[in-house]
Formats: C-alpha cells, sequence, structure tokens
DNA sequence: TATAAAGACAACCATTCAGTTGTGCAAATA
DNA sequence: TATTTGCACAACTGAATGGTTGTCTTTATA
C-alpha cells in the first residue's frame, strides 16, 4: 500500500470538510472549530494535523491558542484532477462526432 | 461513524483515480482495466463495486464481460464544494479591503 | 468437447482510520 | 495564588479499507 496523505484524501472525510469551510470564513484555534460539531477536541486536533500534513490548514502559535488558517491553493489538485478526467471525456465525444460527420459526408 | 460511500470518498483513492482516467477515454472491462494495475482482478472488481455504488460508474453485460462506463457529471459534487469554499475563502478578503478603504477615508 | 477466460462470491488478513479516555503542562484568568 | 482553559501526547478500540486466495458459474474458443 501507497503512502496516501495528500489532499484527496484529507477532503474525504466529511468532518474534515466542515473544518475547511469553517475556517475558509477566517482563522480559528482548535477549540473554536471544534465547537458545534459533536465530537472531542482531541478528536478535532487530529483531523488538523491531518490537514496540516497534506498542506491545506496552516498554523502559528498565539499564547496557549493553535490558530490554524486554510491554504485553499492546495485544492487546484482536485479540481486539475477533474478538469483533466473531464477534458479527456469530451474529446472522446469530439472524435465520436467527427467520425459520424466523416461518415455522414461519405454517404 | 456515518455510511461514507461518495464522490469524495470514491476519488480518495490513487488507483481509483487511476481507474477513472482510463474509463474517462471510454468504456472498459474489468480485465482491461486491471492490464497495467499490478493487482488481482478481484481488488479491481471491488474498486469498480465501490464506483458504481456511488454513481460513478455504469455497468452493463456483454457475453462474459462486464463493460464499465464512467460517469463524470458526479465529479460536480467536487467541483462545486471545491468552488463554494473557493468563494467563501475570497469574500473575507473582499471584506477586508472594503474594511481598509473604509478606514482610509477616515483618515 | 475440453479448456481457457471473465468475473461473481466469500473468507480471510494487516493496516489505517476515526474516535475515545486519561495524563500532564503551560498560559490565562478570577 | 488557585483555578480554569487550550492543547499536546499516549494508549486503546472498533470499524473500515485495500488487498489476498480459493471456489464456482458462465461464456468463448481451440
Amino acid at each position: 500500500m501507497i503512502e496516501r496523505r495528500d489532499v484527496f484524501q484529507a477532503i474525504a472525510d466529511p468532518t474534515r470538510r466542515i473544518i475547511i469551510n469553517k475556517l475558509s470564513t477566517g482563522p480559528l484555534n482548535i477549540t473554536q472549530i471544534g465547537e458545534d460539531l459533536d465530537m472531542s477536541k482531541q478528536a478535532i486536533a487530529k483531523h488538523i494535523k491531518i490537514l496540516k500534513e497534506c498542506g491545506m490548514v496552516m498554523m502559528h502559535q498565539k499564547g496557549r491558542e493553535q490558530v490554524c488558517e486554510a491554504q485553499l491553493a492546495k485544492l487546484d489538485e482536485v479540481t486539475d484532477w477533474v478538469a483533466q478526467s473531464r477534458k479527456v471525456w469530451n474529446q472522446r465525444f469530439e472524435k465520436l462526432d467527427k467520425f459520424l460527420a466523416a461518415t455522414k459526408n461519405k454517404l
């Protein structure tokens, strides 16, 4: 098995997507992130760790608080992959269209 | 734990992303999909099952073959989420800009 | 017709994952 | 100063994941 700690795996978890959503509105500390998330703070901290490890969250200390900030640039990797897949998919139909047009001309 | 069989989880696995990529070019049966994937056919079949369960792959029988076809529409869910997160993220800076502009006017 | 190929089904296995609790420490606050 | 708060660290747990092998059925093919 390959080491998977990438953006795709990071956003696979619904809780982590919620965390990203929350952080989109601005920096928050771990307690604030977990506020309405019915889950221990330790669980939140683990999710943050994963998001940090794959470059989706930056952190800095502020007294005893750990302030988290989202880094949405990493999501490019996801949209790029989707765009590429869609491109190939569409090319398939374009080729079919061309073939059909060419066939039609020969009738 | 919540039941998670959605597109986000589907594309989290690198093997499944490769499968999607292959199917983007056109329909393939399970053996063809697994061709250069250094993995048992059963493993491939399991991945296909997951992709089918979350609506990313359609299948139809053709003799003894099981022909798989990608359904990329489901990827909208992913791009929509990313787009929404980015939107909120950008609004944050727009608000900051407005605030700075307003502050500047008062100096 | 005998054999090979495609794939379904099930059992099994090791690892990862998402969560828990408990302890402890440093920073903030009453 | 005593207490609370924020969070790190560690150990543990049950379930999910990603893979394996073996058996069996159906369909193609030599």
